[in-house]
DNA sequence: TGTACACATC
DNA sequence: CCGGTAATGTGTACAC
C-alpha cells in the first residue's frame, strides 16, 4: 500500500516557531522553527514510514481568494522576520532529505495538499495530512486522515471521519459550512456576525449546509438570528467559498515523483552540524554511526600494566570513571590519562595500588585537567587518594560559558565543538536496571576518548572564558569552590537516627488517626494522597465549589484548600494530613534512607553546574529545603547534630543579601541609606511605599512590602505578587509601580538592565557570571516578559550567589590558616552551617561573620548573623 | 518508566 | 501561535 504524507509547511513552521523558545546556533542564526520542524519531520518518518511525501508552501501574498475577497487574511500579522529567515533552512533540510516541496503562485498550501490528496485517493493510496490549521479537516475521507498539531509540535491529534463526528457532530464535508457560518478570524473570513461555533454547529446539525440553512431561515427560532442570516446571506456564501479548498490546482508533479527513500546522510549530517542540532545527529540512521565510529577508531589507547613516568607527565587530562550520579563510596571503574605522550587506560586496581600514581595525584605541581573536578576529587577521596593540582574543569567551564545549554555531558560538549569523538555514556553503559560495565576493550576506548576530549578542548574553552572576561570567575571562584564543596560533601553532616525514628512514629500515629477522621467525614474511604480521588470526594461527593482546575481535573493544592476552609470540617484535616504527610515521607523516611550506616552521616551532593542564576543545588538528599517555616517541620532540624561529642552547630546567614546587592548595583540613595543605617528593610519599604512614618507602619503594610521585596528578589510578576498577597493583578501591578516610584534608581536600573541585555544578548553578575536571554526579543508576550524579569533578577540573585561562594572559599582558607578543627558542612543559598568544637566557639563566632561580611565590598555593608546551638534547630 | 501534582526551601 | 508565570528537588499516584 502506498502511503503519502502531505505537510502544510508554513503552518508547521509557524507552530514550531511559537512553540519553542528562540534558539540560536553558534553563528547567531535563529533555529527554533527549523529545529521544531525537523523533530516533527523525524517523528513522522520514524512513526509512519511513508513511501511518498511532499511539503507544500504558500507561494506569495496574493492568491485567487484575494481576487474574490480583497480583505482575505487582511488581519493577519506580518510573519516575524525571525521566522521568515528560517524558511530557507527548512527548504534546505527538505532538499537534504530528498523530500519534494511545492508551491504555486495564486494558490495556498491547502489547495496543493487538497489537490494531491484527491489524486492519491483516486489511486487508492493512504494519505496523511499534517497541519496546524483546522480548515484542512474538510479533506478527511475514508482514506485521508488529518493530523493537527496540539500544544508543542510533535504532539498531534488524529482526525478521521469518526473523530470529526465525535468532536463536532458533523461530517468532514460540513467543515466548510461551519466556517461559512462562524467565519475565521485568523483568515479574516467574516462568516455571519453573532454566530459562533456553538450556534453554527447547532444549525448545521439541523439543516445540513450553509445553503439549506439560508433557505430555511423561516424555520429558525430567534428573531435576531433570522435577521442576521438574512442580512449576511451573501457574506455566508462567500465565506464558505473562501474556506473551501480548491482541489484542481495544476500541480505539475506526478504522484510517483513524491517517493521517499534513500537520502544523502552526509548532507543531513552537515546540515545538523551547521545549525548545532547535535542532539538530532544521533537519530540519523546507521550510515552516520559508521562514519562516527570510523572517526573514533583513529584514537589509539594504550592499556597500562605498569605505570611509568611516560603516563604521568604534566599537564594531563585525567578521567576517573564512576558510574551514575552517586559518586560517594562508589567504585571507580577505571582511569584514563591523556598527555603529550598519548592516551592511556589504567585499570583501577593498578592505579590505586601504585605509589607512583598516588604520589603523582597528590603532587600539586603536576597539573590535572578533568571533567567534573568535585566528582573526581570525592571519588578518589573515598579511595584515600588525595588529588591536588587540578587546573581545569571542563564541566564548569562549559557551565560558565553558557549555563542554559541542555547538556554539559562530556560527549555533548565535545560534539558541540565539532569533536565527535566521545560516545554517550548511555550508549556505552546502558541505563536503568540494564546499566553495566562493558568489556575492558570498550571501556578503555570510551574513557580514553573522554580524556582525549578534555585534553584537546581545554585551550578552546579557556580562550572563550578569557574572551568573556570570565577567567577570574573560573579560576578564582568556581574552581577553588569545587574543592571546598567536595570536602563538605565528603565530611557530611551527622544525623540522629533515633530522633528521626521517634518523630516518625509519632507522625505515623497522627497520620493514621487523621486518615480515619477524613474517611469518616467523607463518608467513604479513599487515598488522601491521590489528588484525583481527593478532588472527586471534595468537589463531587461533598459538593464543595471547585476554585481552580488543573489540566487533568480539580486542583486540590493548599491555596485552594485554604479558600475552602470553613466550608467543611474535612478541609482542615486534609491540610494537616498533607503537612504531616510531607514531613513523614520526604523528611523522615527520605532522610533515614540516606544515612550512612557506619558513620551516621548524610552526604548530600551539590550540583555546581546546573542553575541558571549561579546558585548551587543539592541532591540525595536535598539539604537546602529542610523545613523551617512551620514549627512542626522545623523540629526536623533537631536531628541534625554535630558529629563529635561536645561540639556545636554554628549557623550564619546573610541578612537581606539580595536587596543589599540591589542597593549596590542600582545605586539608589534611599536603599543605600537604609542599609547603611541597618534599618528593617521591609518596614522601610512600607514607609516609602505608603508614605508614612515608621510608627504608622501596620503589620499588614509591612507584610505587603515584604512580598514586594520578595518579588524583586525572585523576579516574580504582577500575577505572582497578586497570588502571594491574594489581591487582584491590577492592585499588584500598582503596588510594584509605587515601589518603583519610591526608589527611582531601582526603576532606572530595571529599565537599563533590560535594555542592555537586549543589546548584548545576556546579563552579567558582579563577577561576570552570564545568562543569555534570547527571548528578550520574542514576540510572545509571556516569553518576553519572563525574559525581562529574568534580566532584572539574575544579576541580583547571581551576584548574591557569587558573594557567598567567595565567602565559602575565604572561610575554607581561614580555617586552614588558623589551624581550626571546625568544619564547614552545608550551604543553603545565603547561609553557611558549621560544626565547631567547644574551644573554637568563641573564635568561630567572630571569624565566620567577619569573613562573610568581607567577602566582597559593596556600597552598603554586608551583614551576617551568627548563632550556635546543640543542633541545627537550636542554631537559630 | 514517565508524567502530573503537590510542597519544602531560598 | 493566544499563551502562563522564580528555581530546584523529591515524594506519591497513576497510566503505560
Amino acid at each position: 500500500m502506498k502511503k503519502l504524507i502531505l505537510i502544510d509547511g508554513n503552518s508547521i513552521a509557524y507552530r514550531a516557531f511559537f512553540a519553542l523558545p528562540l534558539l540560536t546556533n553558534e553563528k547567531g542564526i535563529y533555529t527554533n522553527a527549523v529545529y521544531g520542524f525537523t523533530t516533527m519531520l523525524l517523528k513522522i518518518l520514524e512513526d509512519d514510514q511513508p513511501t511518498h511525501i511532499l511539503v507544500a508552501f504558500d507561494a506569495g501574498k496574493s492568491t485567487f481568494r484575494h481576487k474574490t475577497y480583497s480583505e482575505y487574511k487582511g488581519t493577519r500579522q506580518k510573519t516575524p522576520p525571525e521566522l521568515s529567515e528560517q524558511l530557507p533552512f527548512i527548504r534546505e533540510l527538505l532538499d537534504a532529505y530528498g523530500i519534494k516541496r511545492y508551491e504555486a503562485i495564486d494558490y495556498e498550501a491547502d489547495d496543493i495538499i487538497g489537490t494531491l490528496a484527491n489524486r492519491a485517493e483516486k489511486d487508492g493510496w493512504n494519505v496523511k495530512v499534517i497541519s496546524g490549521d483546522k480548515d484542512l479537516l474538510q479533506l478527511v475521507t475514508k482514506q485521508v486522515e488529518v493530523y493537527l498539531t496540539k500544544k508543542g509540535i510533535t504532539n498531534m491529534d488524529r482526525y478521521d471521519l469518526a473523530a470529526i463526528d465525535e468532536k463536532y457532530g458533523i461530517t468532514a464535508n460540513q467543515i466548510i459550512d461551519l466556517k461559512g457560518l462562524m467565519g475565521d478570524s485568523s483568515d479574516n473570513i467574516p462568516g455571519v456576525p453573532g454566530i459562533g461555533e456553538k450556534t453554527a454547529l447547532k444549525l448545521l446539525k439541523e439543516f445540513g449546509s450553509v445553503e439549506t440553512v439560508l433557505e430555511s431561515v423561516d424555520q429558525i427560532s430567534g428573531k435576531k438570528m433570522k435577521e442576521r442570516l438574512v442580512e449576511h446571506h451573501d457574506q455566508a456564501l462567500l465565506s464558505k467559498k473562501l474556506a473551501t479548498i480548491y482541489t484542481e490546482v495544476p500541480v505539475d508533479l506526478g504522484l510517483e515523483e513524491l517517493s521517499f527513500g534513500e537520502y544523502d546522510v552526509q548532507k543531513v549530517t552537515s546540515f545538523f552540524k551547521d545549525l548545532d542540532f547535535s542532539s538530532l545527529l544521533s537519530r540519523l540512521p546507521d550510515e552516520h554511526g559508521e562514519t562516527k565510529s570510523e572517526e573514533l577508531s583513529e584514537l589509539s589507547i594504550d592499556i597500562v600494566e605498569t605505570i611509568t613516568d611516560e603516563h604521568l607527565a604534566s599537564p594531563a587530562a585525567l578521567v576517573a570513571e564512576v558510574l551514575g550520579d552517586h559518586y560517594h563510596h562508589a567504585p571507580i571503574e577505571g582511569f584514563a590519562l591523556t598527555n603529550d605522550n598519548g592516551t592511556f587506560f589504567i585499570p583501577t586496581e593498578i592505579a590505586v595500588t601504585s605509589d607512583k600514581f598516588v604520589t603523582w595525584a597528590k603532587d600539586a605541581s603536576k597539573k590535572k585537567w578533568v571533567f567534573d573536578a568535585k566528582r573526581t576529587v570525592v571519588a578518589l577521596g573515598w579511595q584515600d587518594i588525595l588529588l591536588e593540582g587540578i587546573e581545569f574543569d571542563l564541566l564548569i567551564a562549559s557551565y560558565l560559558l553558557d549555563p542554559s545549554v541542555s547538556s554539559h555531558a562530556i560527549s555533548d560538549i565535545a560534539s558541540r565543538k565539532g569533536l565527535s569523538i566521545v560516545e554517550d555514556d548511555e550508549k556505552v553503559y546502558g541505563k536503568g536496571a540494564k546499566q553495566q560495565i562493558p568489556e575492558q576493550e570498550i571501556l578503555s576506548q570510551h574513557l580514553g576518548r573522554k580524556a582525549s576530549a578534555v585534553y584537546s578542548l581545554k585551550a578552546d574553552l579557556e580562550e572563550q572564558l578569557d574572551k568573556n572576561d570570565q577567567s577570574s570567575l573560573f579560576f578564582d571562584l568556581e574552581m577553588p569552590l569545587s574543592v571546598v564543596l567536595g570536602r563538605m560533601e565528603t565530611t557530611g553532616i551527622k544525623v540522629d537516627k533515633s530522633q528521626l525514628e521517634k518523630m516518625g512514629e509519632d507522625l505515623s500515629n497522627r497520620l493514621e488517626t487523621l486518615e480515619q477522621k477524613i474517611h469518616e467525614l467523607a463518608g467513604s474511604s479513599f487515598n488522601v494522597n491521590s489528588p484525583k480521588q481527593l478532588g472527586e470526594i471534595l468537589f463531587e461527593k461533598l459538593g464543595l465549589p471547585p476554585v481552580k482546575k488543573t489540566k487533568t481535573g480539580y486542583s486540590t493544592s493548599a491555596d485552594v484548600l485554604e479558600k475552602l476552609a470553613g466550608k467543611h470540617e474535612i478541609i482542615e484535616h486534609i491540610l494537616l494530613y498533607r503537612q504531616l504527610g510531607k514531613l513523614h515521607s520526604t523528611y523522615i523516611e527520605g532522610l533515614l534512607k540516606v544515612i550512612e550506616k557506619d558513620t551516621g552521616r548524610i552526604h548530600t551532593r551539590y550540583n555546581q553546574a546546573l542553575t541558571q542564576t549561579g546558585r548551587l543545588s543539592s541532591t540525595d538528599p536535598n539539604l537546602q529545603n529542610i523545613p523551617i517555616r512551620l514549627e512542626e517541620g522545623r523540629t526536623i532540624r533537631k536531628a541534625f547534630v554535630p558529629s563529635e561529642e561536645g561540639w556545636s552547630i554554628l549557623a550564619a546567614d546573610y541578612s537581606q543579601i539580595e536587596l543589599r546587592v540591589l542597593a549596590d548595583i542600582s545605586v539608589d540613595d534611599g536603599l543605600i541609606e537604609a542599609f547603611r543605617n541597618d534599618m528593617d528593610i521591609h518596614t522601610k519599604t512600607a514607609m516609602d511605599v505608603f508614605h508614612v512614618e515608621e510608627s504608622e507602619v501596620t503589620s499588614n503594610m509591612r507584610r505587603s512590602s515584604k512580598a514586594v521585596n520578595f518579588g524583586i528578589v525572585y523576579g516574580i510578576s504582577d500575577y505572582g505578587l497578586s497570588q502571594s498577597l491574594d489581591i487582584s493583578r491590577k492592585e499588584a501591578a500598582e503596588f510594584i509601580e509605587r515601589y518603583l516610584e519610591s526608589y527611582p534608581k531601582v526603576k532606572a536600573y530595571m529599565h537599563d538592565v533590560v535594555e542592555q541585555a537586549r543589546e548584548d544578548g545576556y546579563v552579567s553578575t558582579l563577577m561576570q557570571r552570564r545568562r543569555y536571554l534570547p527571548e528578550l526579543v520574542s514576540r510572545n508576550f509571556n516569553l518576553r516578559s519572563f525574559a525581562e524579569r529574568t534580566a532584572m533578577n539574575t544579576p541580583i540573585q547571581g551576584t548574591a550567589a557569587d558573594i557567598i561562594k567567595k565567602a565559602m572559599i575565604d572561610m575554607a582558607n581561614r580555617l586552614e590558616q588558623e589551624n581550626l578543627k571546625s568544619r564547614m558542612l552545608l550551604q543553603v543559598h545565603d547561609e553557611l552551617i558549621f560544626e565547631v568544637p567547644e574551644d573554637e566557639l568563641e573564635i568561630m563566632q567572630k571569624i565566620v561573620p567577619e569573613v562573610m561580611e568581607a567577602a566582597l565590598e559593596l556600597q552598603v555593608p554586608l551583614k551576617a548573623d551568627v548563632s550556635v546551638g546543640a543542633t541545627w534547630y537550636e542554631a537559630k
